[in-house]
DNA sequence: CATGAATGAGATTTCATTCAT
DNA sequence: CATGAATGAAATCTCATTCAT
């Protein structure tokens, strides 16, 4: 996967030399940059790779984004916006709750898993504390359906007395999250730790299936199996 | 967090002034260096700060670690030691498998909010492809007995006929840590995003009662329960 | 006065879009053009700003003008021009010779007044010894009137009996320039380190009737008066 | 001269190689800056070549003096502070008037000829608005005891009644330095308009007479010779 | 006549590392 | 054991200029 990240860019650039052409200059800069920067964080990342990857001028991209900062906010922006676009939370508030959940939190590890660059840029964006996150005007708003969906489905469910009834939907979201997130991004030190090839498509369609299980084992369980008093 | 994890080094540096004394240097050395790595990843880490911070002159970093890269292994080598010193899982393979179970559940927890360097050190790794850690000599020793203890917790619970029994050891380990990870590697982006101070101490008191319901609902629930077919 | 001339450019600009004028957009660059070195000096100027300013493709300067330096030069010539234009010293010859001598100082000093521009790119060429001004095939013939002009009141003075008989017409010239020159020129650091705001109205007002006091207190006095031996 | 202050530095050099010795490194610097910073002005200087003319390593600038604009105001500082070092105005104080206003004069005039840079750096200052003097701590204090020492011999010329009683300290400084300073500072410009070598020995010497004759005329003869009014 | 896109050379600055003592 | 001085390579960014239409 190092090898497949750190190339990709490269693969793609296949000289084109001169495009007289800014929206495609624009768009092969933001894909180089991508790459370049889910492979070596914002500080590892290199101008000059992302200049010769999209087969661009160095200038032209201080000329269209302004700074390394400013580029890799874009990249940031466009990421995060893919996210929140596939997730399409709203067309699940009228499924049957355990439906709806159960597709929340597939579509959720089926996205994480379709694109690998998202979990590396929130794990790059975590290292530095989220600021360049919270310099960007578009990212927040995607977020605002999110936990209302979430709440939505939980609702019905308890009310149909289906589902336990202390859940926050936080909490839920973040376990959702959660346990497709950490197998992703630490996916190269747990392989080598457990000695599993977690990478494997064997592997990862067993982890679907199991996050579901969790996330619906949890919810349809009582709330006082196994509590603490 | 931020201020606190960058101003930890400055804070111990206190002025040595020489001491002649190899021991302590060295552990001040690698004090400050935890605290660099951890605040700005490896490559936004200065080697400069890091012998500021240590009161120590840049070259003896150099006589004792021989580079920056070896540097950082060391420090990761002391940060996952820790994580697996503090564990005992060996201890708990006695208990009542729910017992057991929730104390891996909440010592996990625990050691990750106690040690935010960890967590941080673990993305940094991972941005990195893991490459450092699979150079280390010292790391993987340690986790060998931690799937064991999981296994030996699980079948018990389930010859009692109180565990599902479709569970598979390691996923459940990167569930019980996943479900940990994430809230506490992604504070910065998801405190933003979903308006919620994620370090509140409610906040993490709340998702460790949370998490524990979610790893013991999952085992205590039965296999057939929301399953697809 | 900082701001005054940084922002003279900005303020002209008034989207002028596709004027299809060539002699309008010619003289905008140059207007801009000498806001930009009398501002920055000739490394300070940037093309770039120069372009914006005067609502006009960058390409168009170097159409019109060939190269940064060459518009300089234009710039330069404008620049000095003005200056011998307003000077109309032959009208002074005929003057009794205090009257034409005082008339002489006052519009030196006038004219330096006027035109903060020419006293700063007067600057900028001497720091740049003179080069461009020795390119300029336009410049030194309007100066060729001008010493004569002087020596003719001199001799008209010296002959009347009231002028001193041991000066040098240059050397006239340089002081009279001189003298209003530095006061201008070097006004900032001058203000700065004299605690005095050089650039008010009543010091300037002050300044000029001082100039004509010194000049003609010089020519009207005796040679003897001070004199070493 | 173009060519004498631009290659000073180069001379200079003379292959030093590793000093170890940082005094001399440091003043090996700020002697190639200051003829870097009089030759170019202060955006046309390059910190390539003071570090090549200063034989030294171009990160030993960055790690002495910050950036090439702290380098730049070092080099103001020390211009500055020698021509009031020199001055020894306080010591004039006791002399009688004529004399002391001589001499103030002749210094000041012999100073701006023995040290070039300081007119081409006080002049490249003023194009920069006095923006870096403005910034010294050191500069402004040397110039605390000048005024007070025009104004002393003033009086005492006015009461031995020789002087004119009309004079202000502050234009007569700004007259000696400014009979002094145009002629020097512009001297490229002037030499090719007037077709002059005002450069040459000769010439020199006789400004530097008529200077005094001038200061002296005005103060020695009566404020109502050619008034206007 | 005029333009927007693009470039190459070089500017300042940074940083891990080594030298000499 | 420890240090202050110094370095080379490379990073980000700038800027006058040219290309293609």
């Amino acid at each position: 996967m190092v090898a497949e990240l750190a190339e990709a860019g490269a693969r793609k650039a296949t000289r084109h030399k001169a495009t007289r052409n800014p929206e495609a200059s624009r768009s092969r800069i933001l894909n180089a940059a991508r790459n370049e920067f889910v492979s070596h964080g914002l500080s590892g990342a290199r101008v000059d790779r992302i200049a010769s990857h999209s087969a661009v001028n160095k200038n032209l991209i201080y000329h269209y984004f302004g700074s390394k900062e400013a580029l890799y906010l874009a990249v940031l922006e466009g990421i995060y916006a893919g996210l929140r676009e596939q997730q399409h939370d709203e067309d699940l508030r009228e499924l049957p709750p355990v439906e709806g959940i159960r597709r929340l939190v597939e579509s959720t590890f089926d996205h994480f898993v379709a694109t690998p660059e998202l979990i590396r840029l929130m794990s790059v964006e975590n290292i530095h504390f989220g600021e360049y996150l919270k310099r960007s005007r578009s990212i927040k708003p995607l977020y605002s359906g999110l936990l209302d969906t979430i709440e939505i489905l939980l609702r019905r469910g308890q009310a149909e007395g289906i589902f336990r009834s202390d859940v926050d939907a936080v909490d839920l979201y973040l376990s959702i999250s959660g346990l497709a997130y950490f197998f992703l991004s630490n996916q190269h030190t747990l392989s080598w730790l457990l000695e599993r090839d977690l990478a494997s498509r064997r592997r990862v369609n067993k982890r679907r299936q199991h996050i579901v299980d969790v996330v619906l084992g949890y919810l349809l369980g009582s709330p006082l199996a196994g509590a603490k008093g």
